[in-house]
DNA sequence: GAAATTCCGACAGATTCGGTCGTATACTAA
DNA sequence: TTAGTATACGACCGAATCTGTCGGAATTTC
């Protein structure tokens, strides 16, 4: 499947939102979960995953909410999909260094395990802010990301 | 999450596999899933479903089996992740070209289909053959893979 | 103190995944 | 023509995962 779960999608929404509107001292869960038509409960607790995982800074108390911890830039989407999915690999066999438990089995693992590290680059080179910057038509100013596969 | 199924896992096992006999004209279901240790009648389903894609030629009847159908070099991973686990999509919301059925909402969709691309681009640049050949410690002849993201 | 808000655990419904079973069909060889 | 081997296919089930909800506790502001 490779698919992000709608937890991760949601992340990004709200982190690209919060990038947004850098004027506000700070966005409630409530005002993102409203703004994009989330299930407010369940934002909720995905941003207090990301703020555990250092993305956010939270406020508690009125006016109280959710702050970029770093500037937008500065946060990789793959950082946002660890913290809310936890570690991921593209084979369902990566024990650690010990390989697969299946007797030799799975001679796949270790090209598929490259792929893996190709897609972690790539994520980890898409900002929130090139998430943010994309809702505008968007002028000239690209990002590319060059990336190496070596079988 | 962003991981492989099993049966994509156990499918792309058995196209290797048959990549590493090219001398024997078919091997049954149960021979490669003895091979691996995995359980021979959901490896039967797996082939039947890269038999019906085309990745595959099979045989009924004693000495029976299946055979490759197209050269190893030839035949991609992503073709047979597709095979067996269907169209994926790194979004959740990738409904043709209409868009997101979220309000305005997945405005984060466009630069993650170019993710999406990039992934796709990497698994098809990986052929069952390099799978194979990379159970042997492997020379110098490596492939590379290069490929660009633009957002 | 009251209201807004984050924080946290438990839980339920839906979906997907992994795997099994039973049966029908096709082919081969003796 | 018959027995054996193999694919083909659909139904089903248990387990895991995912999505979302509920209830309550702690924190801050007014």
């Amino acid at each position: 499947m490779l698919k992000l779960t709608k937890k991760a999608d949601y992340g990004l929404m709200a982190l690209k939102f919060l990038a947004e509107h850098p004027e506000k001292p700070a966005l409630s869960a409530k005002d993102v979960a409203d703004a994009y038509g989330i299930p407010a409960q369940l934002l909720a607790k995905i941003l207090q995953q990301l703020t555990k995982s250092g993305l956010l800074r939270s406020q508690a108390g009125m006016n109280g909410g959710y702050v970029l911890a770093r500037d937008a830039r500065e946060i990789s989407a793959f950082e946002v999909i660890l913290a809310i999915d936890g570690p991921f690999f593209i084979t369902s066999c990566t024990k650690g260094k010990t390989g697969c438990e299946l007797t030799p089995s799975c001679t796949i693992k270790e090209p598929l395990a490259r792929v893996n590290e190709t897609i972690a680059g790539v994520l980890k080179s898409i900002s929130i802010q090139d998430l943010a910057e994309h809702e505008h038509p968007a002028p000239g100013r690209e990002a590319q990301a060059l990336v190496a596969l070596t079988l």
